[in-house]
DNA sequence: TTGAGATACTTCATATATGTAGTATTAGGA
DNA sequence: TCCTAATACTACATATATGAAGTATCTCAA
């Protein structure tokens, strides 16, 4: 009956910590940064020149999570931070040089984490899984966690 | 081409990480415990009896992180820790009445979860998705991430 | 029996997240 | 224009994880 008594839920968040394991050793190896440094990353270079609150909205996160996420990425040189020309309270982060070429650099290793997927399944199989997690991610959308939980 | 550019990889991270928030809030509001106490409680409560060793190996985390849970639980009077009789190394982790109590309230808050799952897929697609993370942890057991990752 | 290596755990530094409180700054209505 | 509420961020306490290093204790081969 049900969802097998909170397995599902366990065997997902297994699952995740285990292939963030993998992607980070992988990531590691490449010298690069880190997987949560290289999400934050990813959307700073798509972007270019994104505040902190826009960062916290796309990853679904606190905003005192980002200042100090931004604090590293600063120090290892990986971004700059400038104040917004329009909004004083808002900063403007931007990639810089380092930060590409550690994005470039961590390309190859996800690679892996890629082939391991993509040999565990057969293609359909692949798009079924993905679609199954979009559904998730839906149904959550429809029963916001948080945000306004007050009607 | 491949795994779609680490789409899957980042949609399985966001997946889990809005589940976790999902479970942590209904979790909170049952004054229970966290998910992550959670997981730990479910293993100690159906062995009756475990090392800190075998936590770590089950929940695929490293022994330190199993000192640090433990002594919450401890504190929290959720668990009992008292020394094996075999092995004057080895802790022997027990469920405390108040961990027991624990455990059963916070199986409804779970059962929202788990609506939710069920909601979002037929049966069918449930197992399917199911059998398909298990995949992703048997293959990934083939490649070990850390342990003895030479040769 | 003993001594070297494995094992079970702890401790500490660090990364990453939440949540609450506080500080500027901005925006909008009286 | 001015005051209040919202906004963008910071600071701090705490939870949760890794990883490296250290301490007992145990095991097994010589």
């Amino acid at each position: 009956m049900s969802a097998k008594d909170h397995k599902l839920y366990f065997l997902l968040q297994r699952v995740a910590h285990r292939l963030k394991k993998e992607a980070d050793a992988a990531l590691l190896d490449s010298g690069g940064m880190s997987t949560a440094q290289a999400a934050v990353m990813t959307i700073i270079a798509e972007e270019d020149g994104v505040s902190q609150k826009y960062l916290a909205e796309r990853l679904m996160q606190r905003e005192s999570a980002i200042t100090t996420m931004a604090n590293r990425l600063l120090k290892a040189g990986y971004i700059t931070r400038t104040r917004s020309d329009t909004d004083a309270r808002a900063w403007v982060l931007k990639p810089a040089p380092a930060g590409m070429a550690a994005l470039r650099s961590i390309r190859s290793p996800f690679g892996e984490i890629n082939r391991l997927l993509d040999e565990a399944f057969e293609d359909a199989d692949l798009d079924e899984l993905a679609r199954g997690l979009e559904r998730v991610l839906d149904e959550l959308a429809k029963t916001p966690a948080d945000a306004d939980g007050k009607s």
